[in-house]
DNA sequence: TATGAATGAGCATTCATTCAT
DNA sequence: CATGAATGAATGCTCATTCAT
């Protein structure tokens, strides 16, 4: 009685799965150049050959990782860019769900360190699907700050250097999160990093 | 007619100190595994076999860059651990530190970072090191925030975990500049920084 | 349809014995520090990154190789150490063995006296089993030299001397065996060595 | 005050000496392969640089080595091949100056082994060197013993298997001797060694 | 002469990738 | 599909040898 398509298929996508899941841990402790596709398929309880059913290279399953990784962040972006509530709530809701996100996989963002770091080694594709994010990052989160000063909601000042200092607070979270898996300290709540940028705090 | 011993001995150190800034620079672009000594070599202008007459192993001087910097960091630690000044006072100028070091040396952090992320790889010694310099940043950064939060210059909360908060700010601008060579965007200046902690500002 | 675990097991086995075979060989003729892996790989007739399939290190087949040597030795000590006829039938047994031996396979001593030439790099584990067969063999013969020089059978003198040349003697011949492995000469008979020992011979 | 020819001549003699001593010690405790020149040179307590002042390459010291002991090996078989006594005290005499050669410089035979063992990586003419004197041991020997059977001094058999038999007892005593440096066992008295080709003997 | 910095050929070893089974 | 044996390009490292000083 052989496998039907079907349970092929999901078969299929629970190994790839399992090997990217697999993958992510192992690249974000060793890196791409450390990480070896035999210490992968180990963590993914497979044999090492039958990665190369499912990928066709350690970059492109480096790549495909970061690129997902890339597309999620994108769509969640939409909570900032979006035209759900005021400025400020905006930017709370934006602030809250990085953490959360930075809580709940912390791994994530070494992966994406990572790709910053040595992104001479980045096929294009996954560069530009990187410097794509940063650039939509910048801009919703500039034009979201503009709007907030002009309400008065946020303090005076260049909104892109505003935004870059926002942003580059919740990296520095992130990465100390990232950086910290054994012992988690628990990540400064919304409050007090909206004290950069919101008026009037006391 | 020999060199002399001391011909020698300057030979040495401008030796090493160039294949130390080769060293960096290479590590910073490519990280330990994918670095290869003949690209330091190469950058540093000698054959890469003089590479093994200064350092041991490609990890050794790894270990030997990383360690210079930390002995380097904890030494400027000082001007936040001494009493010259108020607490707040202290913070700012360690702040404004920081974030000239970031400006001047924008590689320096990112090799830093490589060294957390990846630091089931480090030697020993230079695991002990990094450790040691983030135990004395959190105590010194905790226990004057602690002093200055007694006189009322500092908001409320745990110190330890706005020290957390604060020492991943600067990290997280740290690795903006560090990962954004090319085209630096300015830091921002210490007043937004410290709007994180002081208290009353508007 | 994969290979069995035992289409494996015999595969390993089978290029496991191969390359053994090519390093006796190839050790033999240039010592450990001269021989090349590739040497080895190309007389097992395989790429040298197999070699590491099955061997570590080149030390550690190094050491295979003779800690092999040194059990089957072992092993064959029993007819001279056991306590099958006389003193002097077992002497000659064993002399006859040896002699055999020799014959059958000349390189194997050449491999033993490198080890005892160079044991200064010898693998302790390797050091330790040479050391073991060598008092093994010595206290075997002293003893039975002892035992038959009370019986009459052998000349007078320190037991532990006459096994040591009489030892000698054997090494002497396995190395002019070992050393002229084009040409060989034929061994002398047992009756020529056992005039050593033996006493009231004409 | 410079220095005369003659100390120079004297210098130079004298460190050609202690270089070729410490290569002796290290080429017998290494082989040639892997010993280091500045192993050599640090025994001979001088700059690595200078020994090839004196030597041409390492093969050539290692050439020089051998074939200095090779000449002074063929000088001293003319106690045997010579016609002083009869051949029993010629062979008496042999043995016991071999014996005593091999006690007064135990390395010296290790290297002799050595070169037997490696003799692919030999230079030719070292091989040569030691061919010749291969050949003039077991002639002089074999003629020797020749001339001492037809005055029934020997026992019967043929003259070439006895010396090679002869022989191959003392290289197997220098081997023992070579490889157990640190504790000497003392080495069998000739009457012993005699045994094995003198006639009558009870 | 004497030193040791410098070079580069050579070799051990690793690991991504392929492919027979 | 699955396995792991097999290959070979790539790279760390060593060390004989050269040569400027």
């Amino acid at each position: 009685m052989p496998r039907t398509p079907a349970d092929n298929q999901r078969i299929k996508d629970e190994r790839r799965a399992a090997i990217l899941a697999a993958a992510r841990s192992v690249f974000v402790r060793k890196g791409l150049a450390a990480a070896k596709i035999s210490d992968v398929a180990a963590a993914a309880g497979l044999s090492h050959g039958l990665v190369y059913h499912y990928f066709s290279s350690k970059e492109a399953m480096y790549a495909g990782l970061l690129e997902a990784l890339f597309a999620r962040a994108t769509v969640e972006l939409e909570v900032l860019a979006g035209d759900e509530g005021t400025p400020l709530e905006r930017v709370r809701a934006f602030v809250v769900q990085r953490l959360e996100r930075f809580s709940a996989e912390p791994e994530m963002f070494g992966l994406v360190m990572q790709a910053f770091l040595h992104r001479d080694a980045l096929p294009s594709s996954t560069l530009a699907a990187l410097q794509n994010f940063a650039a939509l990052s910048m801009s919703a989160m500039t034009k979201t700050l503009a709007d907030g000063q002009r309400r008065g909601d946020f303090v005076e000042g260049d909104p892109a250097e505003l935004a870059a200092a926002l942003l580059a607070v919740l990296h520095g979270l992130a990465m100390a999160r990232s950086v910290d898996l054994e012992l988690p300290r628990p990540l400064p709540n919304v409050a007090l990093i909206l004290r950069l940028i919101v008026s009037g705090v006391s």
